[in-house]
DNA sequence: CGTGTATGGTTCACATCATGAACTAATTTT
DNA sequence: AAAATTAGTTCATGATGTGAACCATACACG
């Protein structure tokens, strides 16, 4: 069963895509002197208000030490905080300060509008078909 | 001009296929210890036969000191060796050992199974289409 | 020819990132 | 009440990414 030369290319160019898509976040923090991560840890925040740490990991795919230190890191800058979950006190929420609130959004924008300007290379039809597609791909990922 | 629902769609569910897609490899390396670079690096090199450090930093968009780091370290693994240019002495190449080459197409295998799995959920007439649409989203990116 | 400039890499210092192990505290199970 | 699970932190370690300073080679051109 070997892979042909079109699944080759395909999958070539979808790490080529993959690739631009992310370095989308880095390019966004730059400016700002935020990495990566801390751009896709604001960025995931802010569309979601306040985070627990658990699920923050799972989003992000990170083992809870390195979110941890993440966070730290942000939270020394000023740009997050920790909150005690007064229900569960195990738990704590992560939310953006009104500085962080003002970066988020900032480089959340940038990062949307260099999407949607990819994305509107494609005619409005073609959008819907990736859009189905892509749904397709990840259907059995996050259950 | 706002971005519509449907693109803000797209664009979250393009962000989680890049990370799924990019994982692979953090994945195929896991079991010997490699990372997501490593992998990234011994498969852009074994596709290739030898590759100058410069073109390698071009494609995996690294400065040249980040790279310079992660050659040393595969170097130190006995994974991959420079070899220097001699029609250009200041040019050196970076190839793989038995040893890493064997690696890398144990892992390079892997990874592309995995994507050939991903692509092989659309019907080929989609995968066709995304193909069509991936080179497009990507056109202007590397001249 | 020689001098300046561009190119290709390395080294270094520094901050970030990722992980696993060991640990604390709170909650749930039994 | 004891045991097991869950949520997070801390720590040590190695990998990653960057810019600055640096060296050597190649090239341009007066």
């Amino acid at each position: 069963m070997n892979e042909t030369v079109e699944e080759a290319e395909l999958a070539t160019s979808l790490v080529a895509l993959s690739h631009h898509v992310l370095q989308l976040f880095s390019c966004a923090g730059r400016a700002h002197k935020l990495t990566q991560q801390q751009v896709e840890l604001m960025c995931a925040v802010i569309v979601r208000g306040r985070v627990r740490m658990t699920d923050l990991g799972k989003l992000m795919v990170l083992e809870k030490s390195s979110l941890s230190n993440l966070v730290d890191r942000l939270e020394r800058r000023g740009l997050a905080v920790r909150t005690r979950d007064p229900d569960d006190r195990r738990a704590t929420w992560v939310e953006l300060t009104s500085e962080g609130t003002e970066l988020a959004m900032r480089t959340h924008r940038e990062v949307t509008a260099r999407l949607d300007g990819l994305i509107n290379r494609l005619p409005s039809k073609d959008q819907r078909r990736l859009s189905a597609v892509v749904r397709t791909l990840m259907a059995e990922e996050n259950p």
